[in-house]
RNA sequence: CGCGGGGUGGAGCAGCUGGUAGCUCGUCGGGCUCAUAACCCGAAGGUCGUUGGUUCAAAUCCGGCCCCCGCAACCA
């Protein structure tokens, strides 16, 4: 067996992650526990990404400093990952020292050598449009947005170039089928982005400070993807100047585990960093799916956020990783529903899995005294049930090398449930009440005990408490890989513990009751920050105003954007708003909206927008403002 | 015509290198009593989105259409 290097992707420190989140670093633990239990020296990271404008912004708004915020942050996120027995080798965060040190290095590496570069000449500025734009992107020497003149800027910031990498990050891809994975990921990177021709990266920020300044150059920092992707390699200690042992023995990463929203970054960012550091590229990006809350994506606005903690103390860490490792479709999104989640935990934990252990032991304890028999009398449906314990574990073996992990746990099933039926097939209890079938008896007794025992072995890297304590009631010597290659050792004589229910069933209806009143508790709303204070002046700059609504319809191939015909006063105007996921256009046409009136005009998917229409916003969801007089004059100023 | 994925019994999924559908849960009926009202057996339920085509034969290959979803673009 080789080494097997994985990792997750490190978590962001802006808020603590729910369920969905935690989903990631579950099923990596899964895939890096059956690659140790199957021999391989394994190296699993994960940690924290703690830099970036979006977490100084929310510091400062509760008058802290960042680092004492991500310090916070980050200790919950670790919490979580040891809360949920996670087996990270290493926990990296952003801001430890090395990292900091090791990405300031690479990103001077890269400038030497010229894969980064200042860029003076090719930044051009819009004024009104606040963008900068490359020499490229402009329209005949003209803001590609506006068609304004552009000007020649002073800001400065460092460009990689990844054009220069294109072709062999294309030929990489190729060569290696099976580095982006799902394929249907593939296709989306390879057309959306390889294929029109990469853009040279922009890999500095000077407009906030909170991230690794550029050593060389005060006044910028580097690009917070720059910084988090580093961490996979300055976690082995890496540096350019010196490798590390951990570097040498471990990289390139056999398989990076994230969410498919930033396959990007991955499969294109990361990989050509690499090529120009001159290091080998990771063998497979997985990018997993999402774990949705019934149809929806989990957020606050909606009151449907899950966490990962109130699950565990509702239900117990190992019925959060099953559900997890379980419900997940390999490739689709799934869903997480507290009524679902306790079906499968009757069901599946409870019923299926804690039963038969249950029974078996009490068994055991009651026609043996707790004592294993040795299997002396064979019987018609042993072969049946040996048969499937030992071909469940070649399945496995298979099915754990393209991460479905859902499918292996059904193979796990599939001998508990042979298992029960063995119970039925040779009911013991008929055989107990004949003296002369008292060996075969302890015959049936033997196989059942260790078929649990290989059932406990197959699910400590899955469920390692439930493993333990499987293997504690039926006082299991060994749980080892090798043992469970063949039927058979478990020892005659072993002495089992009483029995106890290894997953409480659970009244569902009384549960969700109790759940519903906990929810109803603790909603709480989180607002944006507040904004400082300004002069009325400021306010005066801005010319708001009513107009009303004469036309509106949705913007053909955007599903963002409305176009909207305003009647103000006796002018008429028109106005781009991003809001057709939220309103409809029959539902605007008539009312009176308020809207910026002296905006400088910006184009938007070809249409000129006259200014902007203003709506409240709490949670990504918009709604628009209207008057509630539905007479009042249009153009009318708003005060 | 920007690119890609998908639509399978009540729910969630598998099958998709072609030969008339399979798994888990749920429902109904039966069995058993060792066990956490658990376990075992059986049954009902699908014209595999729709419509053409290829083929002796299509859920499985090809075309049109409808509907979801992801990426990109786009939200001042």
């Amino acid at each position: 067996m080789g080494k097997f290097y994985i990792t997750t992707a490190i978590a962001y420190t802006s808020r603590k992650p729910h369920i969905g989140n935690t989903y990631e670093i579950i099923l990596t633990d899964a895939i890096a526990r059956w690659r140790r239990f199957i021999g391989d020296d394994v190296f699993f990271l994960t940690g924290t990404d703690e830099h970036g404008q979006k977490i100084q912004e929310i510091a400062e708004a509760e008058g802290i400093a960042p680092q004492e915020y991500v310090d916070r942050i980050a200790g919950q996120i670790k919490d979580i990952a040891n809360m949920l027995n996670i087996s990270y080798d290493k926990f990296i965060r952003t801001t430890d020292d090395y990292h900091v040190e090791a990405v300031k290095k690479i990103f001077k590496k890269l400038y030497d050598q010229g894969d980064i570069y200042k860029s003076e000449y090719e930044g051009w500025y819009c004024t009104p449009c606040e963008s900068f734009w490359t020499e490229t992107q402009l329209v005949d020497g003209k803001c590609p947005d506006c068609g304004r003149e552009v000007k020649k800027t002073k800001e400065e910031a460092y460009f990689l170039r990844l054009s220069k990498y294109q072709d062999r990050l294309m030929q990489y891809i190729e060569e290696n089928p099976d580095f982006i994975q799902p394929e249907s990921r593939k296709k989306e990177m390879i057309n959306n982005f390889i294929k029109p021709g990469l853009q040279d990266l922009c890999v500095s920020r000077s407009s906030f400070t909170w991230g690794i300044p550029v050593e060389f150059d005060p006044g910028h920092v580097i690009y917070v993807w720059i910084d988090a992707l580093s961490n996979y390699i300055t976690a082995l200690g890496y540096t350019p100047d010196e490798k590390g042992e951990l570097y040498k023995k471990y990289w390139p990463a056999d398989v990076h585990i994230i969410g498919k929203d930033i396959l990007r970054f991955h499969t294109i960012y990361w990989p050509i960093m690499l090529m120009a550091l001159g290091e080998p590229l990771p063998k497979q990006v997985f990018g997993h799916p999402w774990m949705l809350f019934g149809e929806e994506k989990m957020s606050k606005s909606r009151g449907n956020v899950i966490y990962a903690e109130d699950l565990v103390r509702h239900f117990g860490v190992d019925a959060v990783r099953y559900y997890s490792l379980h419900e997940m479709p390999f490739a689709n999104d799934g869903t997480i529903t507290y009524d679902v989640f306790m079906s499968r935990y009757n069901s599946d934990l409870a019923n299926t899995l804690g039963n038969l252990v249950n029974r078996t032991v009490a068994m055991i304890n009651k026609y043996f005294d707790g004592v294993i028999q040795p299997d002396s009398v064979p019987g018609e449906f042993d072969e049946g049930l040996k048969t499937v314990c030992i071909e469940s574990v070649t399945k496995i073996e298979e099915k754990m090398l393209t991460w479905h992990i859902a499918d292996s746990l059904d193979e796990i099933w599939h001998i508990v449930d042979r298992a029960n039926k063995y119970i039925d097939e040779t009911a013991p209890w008929v055989l107990a009440k004949n003296e002369q079938d008292r060996s075969r008896l302890g015959t049936v007794l033997y196989n059942l005990a260790e078929a649990i025992r290989i059932i406990a072995a197959l699910l400590s890297s899955f469920m390692p408490d439930t493993a333990e304590k499987i293997a504690a009631q039926i006082n299991a010597k060994t749980l080892d890989y090798n043992s469970i290659k063949s039927f058979g050792a478990t020892e005659p004589g072993t002495k089992v513990g009483a029995p106890e229910p290894l997953f409480a069933r659970i009244d569902i209806d009384k549960k969700l009751v109790e759940l519903a009143a906990e929810n109803a508790q603790e909603e709480k709303i989180e607002l944006a920050p507040f904004k400082d204070f300004c002069e009325f002046d400021d306010f005066l700059k801005l010319d708001l105003r009513v107009g009303k609504v004469i036309e509106c319809e949705r913007v053909k191939k955007s599903d963002k954007l409305l176009r909207f015909t305003l009647q103000v006063g006796s002018e008429t105007r028109q106005i781009l708003s991003g809001i057709a996921k939220f309103h409809s256009p029959e539902e605007l046409i008539g009312k009176n909206v308020v809207f910026v009136a002296n905006f400088k005009p910006r184009k938007m998917m070809g249409l000129e927008s006259q200014g902007m229409i203003l709506s409240a916003e709490y949670n990504d969801e918009l709604s628009v403002l209207t008057t509630v007089k539905e007479d009042i004059q249009s153009g009318a100023e708003i005060v």
